[in-house]
RNA sequence: GCCGGGGUGGCGGAACUGGUAGACGCGCCGGAUUCAAAAUCCGGUUCCUUCACGGGAGUGUCGGUUCGAUUCCGACCCUCGGUACCA
């Protein structure tokens, strides 16, 4: 690190690392002068060891924490731990540890690895989730909702390993087996709590609209999971036992309906089953496909005759019910009405189980429909519809709606995709759910003076059944309500619970008598917030949930939690993420270790614009380590080596100087928007390389040349910090500029951006044939008499017509020749 | 299956509003420096064609709009993410 020329990252990046901490740089408090910024990267589930994919996700959260920063804002740059997880208990089984014990052991040696990247992060707010300080405002703000009847209980459907006698999750089984005992799955249903979020669906929905720093992707993403329908929901009535429900957004082919499906998870399925050996053959091997909608969706339809017959609801006919294993139970009745000829699916299925296929509806215009090659699934106008003849699709809509409205089989409704939150788990690494089950009062919440409900950690584990399962003296207690004996719910939340409000608890990270304080009204939403593109749906919905409903409590007083988002693409390796599950490919340890900090970190934002996916390579490490080393810092050490700097004097450079100084200031510019607006930080980094490529090249010694290096290496050092703060903050010093991270954002000189000359391209038919160098704003009768005395334009048109020519100022003149 | 992305040299990517395709970096090739090496520096590098100037082709595939398309439109192929118990 001395003058004479090799910088060592080892001992910068120490030291500095080292004054970060000791002077606490980042930390912040409530008030400042200054207007706020919370700036949030989504905190990591600590499976062991950080992957390129957080390296890459808490990178640019740092890079806009620190851009913001140096732009004058009180910044919050918080980093917490998203502790509750299956991980845990796999790794409790393997390696017979406690889940806890591998979770803090995990955590402290993260902590190690996000320290030693350098990242500005305000230590004082860290918590990790299974903390029971942190856990018991969840229990806390549960019972809330219980309250509010936010909250109910109803069966649902799991994976179930008959073998290891556990619940599994999704991810747990492969091929339809069990991961670890191999056993074929079978479905479960289980009593679980739901919460209402389907109660926020319009609000959820119509919120997007109002989120103009989201991507749009995700909020199409958001808007079609929430799945917004209207429809009919319409009864076909049996000749005994009740009817059955279907919901159409197709009341229109109502007349052509032939058959009605149902899921095999249905009350009529079972029926069926209960007097039919076969059909209940056929729904156990339905019950062996796993609870995921993909692997459902994919598997082969299949089908059988229930024989329960219902009555058409306008034409009284008789239609056939079957079971299938394609209709789900989760979404509307878990029952659809089967129109062969205008629904594609139901096309298949009748022509592979021969069921009759009826049109109704004809295309508007003369349209192309071949009943025999695929169903015609547009809207047109009825036929073979009797009374509804010849009506387009609203008419009909209504005028079925109407008819079944009045005779009680059928109303118009509107329905979501998105489904109740189930967050009842079966397992024993999460949050405890505060509620005792008492066979007098029912299901009661555990009252405020009793939390939190503690998740004992010391227990033995074999990763088959919860310990707290097997607990009696913890499972054991009496009721808050009547005083006599009763149990605790044994089942813990879902972690996605946790992560839908750590971001506010960021704000009172240490409250001791409540969940929120003011301090999360002065920090309000997250102003950006920076996380993988896989959590564009759940995640982000289910924070987007909480949030309302904590702003309904009067714990916040916004509407969304996060402002801005920035939805990352993944990290590949070898095609897929890295992920926890994949084994923590991709460790950066042994990179920090031989090219350090600043080089891991700008090799990561040059791979790649954020919302891409790419492949990681290492390479890419050692050469941003060379890039720093023999460019950057050979450049300000050896401008700095010829002495002090005399002032610039922006009037009195020669045309070579103006030049230089414009293409700082051309940078300058370019990189502000990067970082402020488009969040392109690789553009950001290749900027800052060719304006160093600039300098080497301009090598003027003079006194305002010196000058003009000085200003530019200024201008180099400041935009590159956030992405290689240690070094930056060296070399800041060096060029005699005091406190790097005190500093502020530089202006541009617009004086300085002013062109000399400009580049004009000679199209003949749109293609290039030949440049000129003029002065801006040369008009176009000047370009085409200069243009034609080009010899390559000249010969292109010679003895040719020219009909157009059309004109780009500054940019491009265009002949257009027959 | 469904929803949402992506596809540009040998590789990562750039081209921001329809206007010079391939910036910047890696790799590779050639050279300088060196006793030699490492490190560093200089030059070249989409493909075909040409001694050269130049010309032709080219942004997943096919088609369309336009004076001009990586950019807009249509169809298709491949690939990645999500698909409600991985987080």
């Amino acid at each position: 690190m001395d003058d004479s020329g090799f910088y060592d990252f080892k001992i910068t990046e120490a030291n500095v690392q080292a004054e970060w901490l000791e002077h606490r740089t980042f930390d912040v408090a409530e008030e400042s002068s200054k207007p706020k910024f919370y700036c949030l990267a989504m905190f990591p589930y600590p499976s062991g060891r950080l992957h390129m994919g957080h390296v890459r996700t808490y990178t640019l959260g740092d890079v806009i924490a620190r851009f913001k920063r140096l732009q004058g804002y009180n910044v919050m740059h918080p980093m917490g731990w998203d502790a509750f997880g299956l991980p845990a208990e796999n790794a409790a089984i393997k390696n017979k540890v406690p889940p806890a014990r591998w979770t803090m052991q995990n955590i402290e040696y993260m902590k190690t690895q996000l320290q030693s990247l350098g990242f500005s992060y305000d230590w004082g707010r860290e918590f990790a989730t299974c903390d029971p300080e942190y856990y018991r405002w969840e229990q806390w703000f549960f019972t809330r909702m219980f309250r509010k009847g936010l909250v109910y209980k109803k069966s649902a459907w799991v994976n179930w390993d008959p073998v290891d006698q556990t619940v599994l999750a999704n991810e747990q089984v492969i091929d339809g087996r069990g991961w670890r005992s191999n056993a074929l799955v079978e479905r479960r249903e289980l009593a679980q709590w739901f919460l209402k979020i389907t109660d926020y669906a319009e609000e959820l929905l119509a919120k997007l609209n109002h989120l103009p720093g989201w991507p749009e992707k995700i909020k199409i993403m958001q808007r079609n999971w929430i799945g917004r329908s209207k429809g009919l929901q319409i009864k076909f009535a049996r000749l005994e036992g009740s009817a059955i429900d279907v919901y159409t957004t197709r009341p229109d082919t109502l007349m052509g309906v032939t058959y009605l499906a149902v899921a095999p998870q249905h009350p009529i399925a079972k029926e069926a089953a209960e007097t039919n050996s076969v059909i209940a053959e056929f729904l156990t091997a339905c019950n062996q496909v796993k609870m995921a909608e993909a692997d459902i969706a994919k598997s082969e339809k299949k089908g059988m005759d229930t024989g329960i017959i219902v009555q058409h609801p306008i034409t009284k006919e008789p239609l056939p019910v079957w079971v299938a294993n394609f209709v789900l139970m989760e979404y509307g009745s878990g029952a659809v009405m089967s129109v062969p000829a205008h629904d594609q699916r139901d096309w298949e299925f009748a022509r592979q189980y021969n069921l009759p296929v009826k049109q109704v509806i004809e295309p508007d215009k003369a349209g192309e429909c071949d009943l025999d090659r695929s169903a015609f699934v547009e809207k047109g106008r009825c036929i073979n519809s009797g009374q509804f003849d010849s009506l387009n699709f609203e008419e009909v809509f209504d005028a079925i709606a109407d008819l079944l409205q009045s005779n009680g089989l059928g109303e118009r409704q509107v329905n979501y995709r998105l489904r109740d939150w189930g967050v009842s788990r079966q397992r024993y690494w999460g949050c405890p759910i505060p509620i005792i089950h008492c066979d007098a009062c029912g299901a009661v919440a555990v009252p405020d003076s009793d939390l939190p409900v503690s998740l004992p950690t010391e227990v033995e584990f074999d990763g088959v059944t919860s310990p707290i399962k097997r607990m009696p003296e913890w499972s054991k207690t009496i009721c808050p309500s009547c005083g006599g004996p009763a149990e605790r719910d044994t089942d813990t939340f879902d972690t996605f619970m946790e992560s839908s409000w750590y971001y506010a608890r960021f704000a009172c990270n240490n409250l001791r008598n409540g969940m929120l304080d003011d301090r999360a009204k002065y920090w309000k939403s997250v102003d950006h917030y920076v996380g993988g593109e896989e959590h564009a749906i759940l995640h982000l919905l289910y924070a987007r949930f909480f949030h309302k409903v904590m702003r309904d409590q009067g714990l916040v007083d916004t509407d969304e939690p996060f402002e801005n988002l920035l939805a990352l693409g993944m990290v590949l390796q070898d095609g897929a993420k890295m992920s926890k599950s994949a084994g923590n490919a991709g460790d950066p340890q042994h990179l920090l270790d031989q090219y350090g900090a600043d080089a891991v970190r700008m090799a990561m934002m040059f791979a790649a614009p954020p919302e891409q996916s790419f492949e990681w390579s290492e390479h890419n490490v050692e050469s941003a380590n060379r890039w720093l080393r023999s460019k950057l810092w050979r450049a300000v050490i050896l401008h700095s080596s010829l002495g002090p700097v005399s002032t610039l004097d922006s009037s009195s450079l020669s045309e070579s100087q103006r030049d230089m100084r414009r293409v700082a200031h051309e940078t300058l510019l370019k990189v502000t928007d990067d970082y402020g607006k488009r969040l392109n930080f690789n553009t950001v980094v290749s900027g800052v390389m060719s304006l160093v490529n600039e300098l080497q090249k301009f090598n003027d010694t003079s006194d305002q040349g010196r000058a003009v290096v000085d200003e530019a290496l200024k201008i180099v050092v400041l935009v590159m910090s956030p992405i290689t703060p240690h070094i930056c903050k060296e070399l800041w010093t060096k060029l005699g500029l005091g406190v790097i991270e005190d500093a502020e954002w530089l202006s541009i000189d617009q004086e300085a951006l002013r062109k000399r000359v400009v580049n004009v391209i000679i199209q003949v038919n749109g293609r290039l044939r030949g440049k000129l160098e003029v002065e801006p704003g040369a008009s176009k009768d000047d370009l085409i008499l200069r243009a034609g005395e080009l010899e390559n334009v000249e010969k292109f048109l010679k003895d040719e017509k020219i009909t157009r020519i059309i004109h780009v100022p500054d940019k491009l003149l265009n002949f257009v020749i027959a």
